[in-house]
DNA sequence: GCAAAAGTGTTGTGTCTACACCCATGT
DNA sequence: ACATGGGTGTAGACACAACACTTTTGC
């Protein structure tokens, strides 16, 4: 059996991202993620979601563990990262910076950082994720801004639409937008038929035979 | 600071995974999966791989982190797992249970076989990672015995080849293997273009603009 | 010639992109 | 009327499933 004395600590981080003003941004404390160290009786995930607070995600998932010993030059420290999403019209505190304009970042911070998006970018396409950044209810234009902040390129709001729809992931609410002072034909609002995840592109090419 | 007597265990554990006998097949230490403690100085990967040993696989990824404070009822203790994949043709020691016929396992060893099942099974449609489960040469019958095993159901050998040979990921070797007692058109051999794991299926459905 | 196994041709379907066009509002 | 933003119609590209058909072998 090892001697518990030489154990490593272990640590929980999680990875917030939120659209707002049209970009992509991360909760930072200072030049850290936040989160802290794994105590006894907790799991990772509720260590991450102490260490949030009220700044409560709509979806957290597990994303890493990194294990590099030297990662962290003081002491030996495992990390097990999280990625959370926060609806784009909630305002929370802290510290939320652009993932594009990321300050230097303690230890590996920074590449789990880009994990973290790097995730949020494939599920957005295979999954029903947009509903933890999205509103309750939004427009389709609405909609797109977010899919193009996180994304990182362009989006058309025709297409987005119609995947979205054809797969069940929106739904038209039966409500409108009032147009803006520059006029415009009123927008109809949608919202996400699930808050759950799921995946909605069964892109496995080899299926099941029929 | 933590106090540094109340850390938890962290083991890493491995689920390696091979087709053999038309079956896929898990290997085990007992009711356990193969892992151990994690040493001072490694990382989880290489935690995995001193305790495979020899039985070295094709190809190694991390799976999931799992942290239930009572997932081993004696002690409080974290494991991180690993998939690896070993191809058909190797013949390695140790005792490789059918996946589908697992003994009893050990905490909640049985639950990580069944997500690194999952992993290999959605893996091995948007990607190449067939390459770590097949010999280096082999016929398209070959690989589709090995592709049913793994995703357990059938699997048609024309479509796969034609999946697979569009998107460059098998690439004929230009030899044949001879036919067989019964007669029949002689197989061409294949071989995979590449035996790193790449993704081939770009299923990201809000593409960018071209 | 016949059975067995491998491989190709072809048709149909579903999902996506792109782009033209139509709709509803404010000034 | 016309500008502005929202929404629909439609055609083309592509990848895949299914299945008929052809090729190459052993007996």
């Amino acid at each position: 059996m090892a001697d518990p004395t030489n154990r490593p600590r272990h640590v929980a981080l999680a990875v917030v991202l939120q659209v707002r003003d049209g970009r992509l941004r991360v909760l930072l404390d200072g030049n850290c993620l936040p989160g802290g160290e794994l105590r006894a009786g907790e799991t990772l995930e509720s260590c991450v979601r102490r260490h949030l607070g009220r700044r409560e995600p709509a979806h957290v998932e597990q994303l890493e563990t990194r294990s590099d010993p030297k990662r962290n030059p003081q002491t030996w420290e495992l990390a097990s990262a999280y990625l959370g999403l926060v609806p784009a019209d909630e305002t929370l505190p802290g510290d939320w910076s652009p993932v594009t304009r990321l300050p230097r970042l303690v230890h590996d911070h920074g590449a789990i950082v880009f994990a973290g998006r790097a995730r949020l970018r494939a599920k957005l396409s295979y999954t029903n994720v947009g509903f933890a950044l999205a509103p309750a209810e939004f427009t389709i234009s609405e909609l797109r801004e977010i899919y193009v902040a996180a994304l990182g390129h362009d989006v058309s709001a025709t297409n987005l639409q119609r995947v979205l729809v054809r797969r069940g992931v929106l739904e038209p609410t039966g409500g409108q937008r009032e147009s803006g002072r520059t006029g415009g034909r009123p927008a109809a609002l949608f919202r996400f038929s699930s808050r759950e995840i799921a995946i909605t592109d069964q892109f496995a090419v080899l299926r099941p035979p029929a």
